[in-house]
DNA sequence: CATAGTCGTGGGAACGTTCCCACAAAATTT
DNA sequence: AAATTTTGTGGGAACGTTCCCACGACTATG
């Protein structure tokens, strides 16, 4: 049926080991490396992974588990992972959580049955850090650390970046800021601990709620916020909020930026398509990608490297969703 | 190092053999059963689905080889696709083209190494219906379908939604119609001709341009499109153009519907978040996704299955940018 | 009661690689 | 010129499963 590397030493006239040789980068004679290489092309091989993986014990492959691949933010996280992977040789395996711990940790199962050489992920802020060190293979954390532990990680300054989103908000005249945070990953809690450190050498207090990173959630929570705090500014921990609350807004018909201003993470596409464009934290996140899939590389190379922590800037970008009134 | 089927078959006192059938679904007596699973539990063993996937010459994987995740219309179809595998026992490999054949040729030849089971894929219009039967593995064509060929495939009723947008441009006043058309794709071709045929329906002229299917391609073809033609509505062939097209209406202060009516496909989520509402077809994304991988395992299962094209239409959804003037 | 059929089990050969070891021939050193 | 190292090669045992086959112990059939 399919042609192995046996059928390929035959029609070379040498041995499989050195069939092995010639293709991965071992000590092999011009002469037979020209003549394994046509019979290759002769009798059309295609090595088996499945085969090379079990003999040498290492997959090539790397895990990626995230919450939601539509979310704009892993798309593009993922893309950038993905790039890196492939120019290093190595396949990417893709996993949604939608924040759930119990998918996570089947997932992270799987990861481990697959023996994928490193794993890339977003955890949840349920997952233990002993679970995750169970699975037995590298991990690197990223946009979502765990803190007090050893994982390497790759996450946004989140406390510059909240505060100056807090400062700008308050240099273009708001008082009422309120915020509304991602409440199943750590960096949620991080952001809004920041927001409200901000606010406070304002002078200023915290009006602040948690709420599922889902588009329905968000807007339910943002409902309910506006109705209870009757802010003047909105602080959005992600894109999803984002778009939640530009949508209440329409719904209710409230000004932007007359009676709200808005801003938040992450630029996505549209946050400069509609009008009033939209005030945003960008975060660099093919950056986050790609020193991810660096980072992994590096501590599957060298288990024994310290402990990497980066930490990227995210840029402002101030557009008319903020404009003072 | 690793615990092995054979850690667990002496943990539970029989042979590796049984302990194969007792995880597998082969016959064993519950005695037998209760005995390995609780080994299983005691070792902590897991499989090692390299070994598995080499001896039983199959790999619950498959591959799934798109343009770009990066655009919504992709990332939702690999989230149905994923969900649909995973649920199947599957894993997923994504590939990313860019719309390079190159690059597909790439991926294809890589997937074939992978020994997936299945692929799934959107064509580029290069790609060679030889060259994809060569890879010898069942293949689904997803959104772009390759005529007179046997591949089974998911696609949109083009020419339904086609008539669709012309007929209401029509209706709504527009008489020098333009349309934006990806060239590396069969669906922009088929976009183009049906948009064309319905248009010489009218009795109207056709003004079509072709641009690679990328934000910055389709914004640069749309100006000189629009200097060209100076048409008073817009027919866009994806969500990445329809995009570029409100982009530039923006910065050239073109008002929308007033002076240039705006349509396209691809709901993607800011089309109702913008001044006015994006005129779109949505197209069933998700049920593409589950429908390529459930026909996928249906090929995978019956090789001599009659090919199975499947149309299915999407949905014109109103908004402002095609009011009335 | 003998015979034929089920059922559960174990032995052992694959699957396609890589990698360790041994060995001969060539190149280098002493 | 002998001794040593280097170089290229082949043989063959793993890697962890599954799957085919054979075998014994039952159960149903005549």
């Amino acid at each position: 049926m399919s042609v192995s590397i046996k059928d390929v030493a035959r029609a070379a006239g040498v041995s499989t080991s050195t069939v092995s040789r010639a293709l991965g980068k071992g000590p092999v004679s011009a002469e037979v490396l020209r003549r394994v290489e046509s019979a290759v092309a002769a009798t059309g091989y295609r090595p088996n992974l499945a085969a090379r993986q079990l003999r040498s014990q290492r997959s090539m492959a790397v895990g990626l588990i995230v919450a939601d691949i539509r979310n704009p933010f892993f798309t593009q996280l993922s893309r950038a992972v993905e790039d890196a992977a492939y120019a290093a040789g190595m396949r990417v395996l893709l996993c949604n959580t939608d924040e759930d711990p119990v998918r996570e940790a089947m997932y992270l199962e799987l990861m481990a049955e697959e023996r994928v050489s490193g794993l890339i992920m977003t955890p949840t802020r349920h997952l233990s850090p002993a679970v995750l060190a169970r699975v037995g293979r590298p991990v690197v954390l990223v946009d979502r650390a765990m803190p007090e532990t050893d994982f390497d990680s790759i996450v946004l300054d989140n406390a510059r970046a909240s505060a100056e989103l807090v400062d700008h908000l308050v240099a273009s005249g708001r008082r009422r800021i309120a915020g509304l945070f991602g409440s199943t990953s750590a960096t949620g809690m991080e952001r809004r601990a920041e927001v409200e450190a901000a606010l406070e050498r304002h002078g200023l207090p915290a009006r602040s709620a948690l709420s599922l990173p889902s588009f329905d959630a968000g807007h339910a929570a943002l409902a309910e916020l506006l109705e209870r705090e009757m802010p003047d500014a909105l602080i959005l921990s992600n894109g999803l909020f984002v778009r939640a609350a530009l949508k209440l807004c329409h719904e209710r018909r409230i000004p932007i930026p007359g009676r709200l201003a808005i801003a938040g993470f992450d630029d996505e596409v549209w946050t400069d398509l509609v009008d009033p464009g939209i005030t945003v934290i960008r975060q660099p996140v093919e950056e986050f990608g790609r020193e991810a899939m660096q980072t992994l590389l590096a501590r599957i190379g060298a288990a024994k490297m310290r402990p990497r922590r980066i930490v990227l800037a995210g840029e402002l970008i101030v557009r008319g969703s903020t404009a003072p009134v």
